[in-house]
DNA sequence: TAAATTATTATTTTT
DNA sequence: TAATAATTTA
């Protein structure tokens, strides 16, 4: 398919700062990548074009497109790649400039909680809930991202956990940094402080990235933007895509006034909006333009589209949960069947993880296939959580986190008492616990047999890092799995088979992948660093099943289905009751967002609902459809309540149980 | 030290 | 409702 005027002229901009309004589904995707293609055969040199973006999947969505249309041995040579994993690799080439060696090892959410909960506890003497530090730890990461300290957090003013964040900042980012380690905002922060001392380095590294492409500009945060502007000065060859109508990660930190504000960011810029949509009918849009033109802060854009005013809309209420589970998993059988659709063309969508339960069910009662998105993903593992530890403290000695979760693993009497007096000696010695281990027979109460096991540890660990340099890694990994019996442990009194098989599964994948990484050139810290970054050993069986999808509106950005169902568009959930609360002002366009985001997910067919009543018991309560309903025009949407005429005249014709009877006759 | 029991708490979460 | 963390018990 060729461009369209508006896309031409993204593309065929090169030099100066250009910002490309791209509103859903116009296209983007193939903006970015012809113009990636455009500047190589303009002559500019593939290794000068940085293209960031902001999850793995993107980065590696757009490294396939841009393969598929230069070839493998330009795409290769374009730099395409994560924010943090853009920071990872600049922290690897000069992290010791900052006075961090390598390799170094990144720090998750996980492990700032840990360090979070040892530094309020020894130093501030205070002992917070698992809620508690989440919320400090969230607090301190959005204080780093705005490059500031928690407590002039002005977003966080009403905070009751601001204060122990604020305390526990310094020490923490000592902590940090005696283990080695960095979180996932330090690989954003260091290179900016990076780039502020040592003015040759960002020299270099601006001759090196001299065009520079954002992906989804509308979620970068204050850092991001900052790194942006020194990276991309003087040249100032940014070309920035976005839609300040799908931000929906302010919560987090993101400042979508970055994308507004732009021109004065970066002088001179051109702004291109593409408004022509490629996905969704015209009814669609017109809800969708509805809806957000009721917010104040925006860039004004209309989106059209040429497939025709398809179907209208449907808003359904439901009398309670199951029966609006129930109406969806009914409504999916007939449209499959009336129009011979996959599973896979359609998606669920809620605001609220919890409210996929009930959808469960239903799907589960009418045996439809589906996939739950964003459940415990690969990394969050145990498994996968214990051996990252292992390889951790072989790469990084200082890596005390990793360090004390592979300690114990598999359980070798060493407790928490042990522990205790281990670390106990290390502080007074001051001396890493790793050296306290190494020590371990000058440690008071430590008995013969904790002194055996930890001589048992320190021994595997040491020869697995011989081994690790002395042959491939794959193989060095198995032998460190047979020398812990690992599969035996991990599995050990597991009743269900199937848990098992799951487990042992996942480790077959961490050597698999361990294996074509080393094919691929990878070291043992490249490899680590990417389990860290999230950076998936690619699941076999991701896109290509059959399935009906269950997500939230947040991770549905980005993706596009020919049927949607917005379940739950009620008052206190869309916008939800959080975001009403005082202090949280300007949330409602958040929200109002995030509806937007939902609509704009259709291509052909548009459900919404809402439920009369949710919870059970004393957490039963009324609910009204949400505000934005009533923003759509009367036109484009039909709303009906279970049970009423038009519905009932469906039912007549293909009632549930005969729908049954002819799917099992297909199948 | 490890297993068993009780308590707690839930908005969204690209890295 | 269920997952996880803290606490008690063997």
């Amino acid at each position: 398919m060729s461009l369209n005027p508006e896309q031409r002229q993204a593309v065929e901009h090169v030099r100066g700062p250009l910002l490309i309004l791209a509103g859903a589904g116009s296209g983007k995707t193939r903006v970015i990548t012809h113009r990636v293609q455009y500047m190589i055969q303009r002559g500019i040199p593939p290794e000068h074009i940085l293209a960031v973006s902001f999850t793995n999947k993107a980065a590696r969505e757009m490294r396939e497109r841009v393969t598929q249309m230069i070839g493998k041995s330009l795409a290769g040579r374009v730099n395409l790649s994560t924010f943090h994993s853009l920071g990872v690799s600049l922290l690897r080439s000069y992290i010791e400039e900052l006075g961090y060696s390598n390799p170094f090892t990144i720090l998750d959410p996980g492990d700032q909680i840990a360090i979070l909960r040892e530094v309020l506890e020894d130093v501030q003497g205070a002992s917070l809930k698992r809620q508690e530090l989440r919320s400090v730890q969230s607090i301190i990461s959005r204080a780093k991202n705005e490059y500031c300290q928690p407590r002039d957090l002005k977003a966080m003013r009403f905070n009751p956990m601001v204060p122990y964040a604020q305390k526990a900042f310094l020490p923490y980012v000592k902590a940090c940094k005696a283990l080695n380690g960095v979180d996932f905002d330090d690989l954003l922060v260091l290179p900016l402080k990076l780039f502020h001392n040592n003015p040759d380095i960002l020299h270099e590294v601006r001759g090196r990235y001299r065009y520079i492409m954002v992906d989804e500009y509308q979620d970068t945060n204050a850092v991001q933007l900052l790194l942006l502007r020194v990276m991309g000065a003087p040249r100032n060859n940014v070309c920035v895509v976005g839609d300040d109508d799908q931000s929906i990660y302010a919560f987090r930190g993101a400042v979508f006034k970055n994308i507004l504000e732009f021109e004065r960011h970066f002088s001179g810029a051109r702004v291109i909006k593409l408004e022509q949509n490629y996905r969704s009918t015209s009814r669609i849009l017109s809800a969708a333009n509805a809806v957000i033109r009721n917010n104040k802060h925006r860039r004004k854009k209309t989106l059209w589209s040429a497939l025709g005013s398809g179907d209208q809309l449907r808003f359904v209420e439901l009398e309670d949960e199951q029966e609006e589970a129930s109406f969806i998993a009914g409504d999916i059988l007939r449209e499959r069947l009336s129009r011979k659709r996959p599973w896979r063309d359609f998606a669920i969508l809620f605001r609220t993880a919890t409210l996929s339960r009930h959808l469960e069910e239903a799907l589960q009662d009418e045996q439809i296939p589906y996939r739950l998105q964003g459940g415990t993903e690969f990394f969050d593992r145990r498994e996968v959580k214990d051996l990252a530890a292992y390889l951790r403290v072989l790469i990084n000695p200082a890596d005390e986190i990793g360090l004390r979760r592979s300690l114990n693993i598999p359980s070798r009497g060493l407790g928490h008492t042990t522990l205790g007096r281990l670390s106990e000696f290390a502080e007074e010695q001051k001396i890493p616990l790793y050296q306290a281990l190494v020590r371990a027979r000058e440690v008071e109460g430590v008995g013969p047999k904790q002194r055996q096991s930890i001589e048992g540890y320190l021994d595997l660990i040491r020869d697995f890092r011989q081994r690790f340099q002395a042959k491939r890694m794959d193989l060095a990994f198995e032998e460190l799995l047979q020398q812990l019996d690992y599969r035996a442990w991990m599995t050990r009194g597991e009743k269900s088979e199937k848990v098992t098989r799951i487990r042992l599964q996942h480790i077959d994948e961490i050597v698999s992948s361990l294996a074509s990484f080393q094919d691929r050139g990878g070291s043992l810290d490249g490899y680590v660093s990417r389990l860290s970054l999230r950076d998936a050993p690619r699941e076999k069986n991701d896109e290509e099943e059959d399935e009906v999808t269950l997500m939230t509106l947040h991770a549905s950005k980005g993706l596009e289905f020919p049927c949607v169902y917005m379940v739950g568009f009620e008052e206190e959930l869309l916008p939800h009751a959080r975001s009403m609360e005082v202090g949280a002002d300007g949330d409602l366009e958040e929200e109002r967002r995030l509806a937007y985001v939902g609509i704009t997910r259709a291509r052909e067919r548009l459900v919404m609902t809402s439920s009369h009543y949710r919870g059970r018991g004393h957490a039963r309560k009324r609910r009204n459809p949400s505000r934005f309903l009533h923003e759509i025009p009367d036109e484009v949407i039909r709303v009906s309540r279970h049970g009423e005429p038009d519905e009932v005249e469906d039912d007549k014709s293909t009632g549930r149980e005969f729908l049954k009877l002819i799917h099992a006759a297909l199948e």
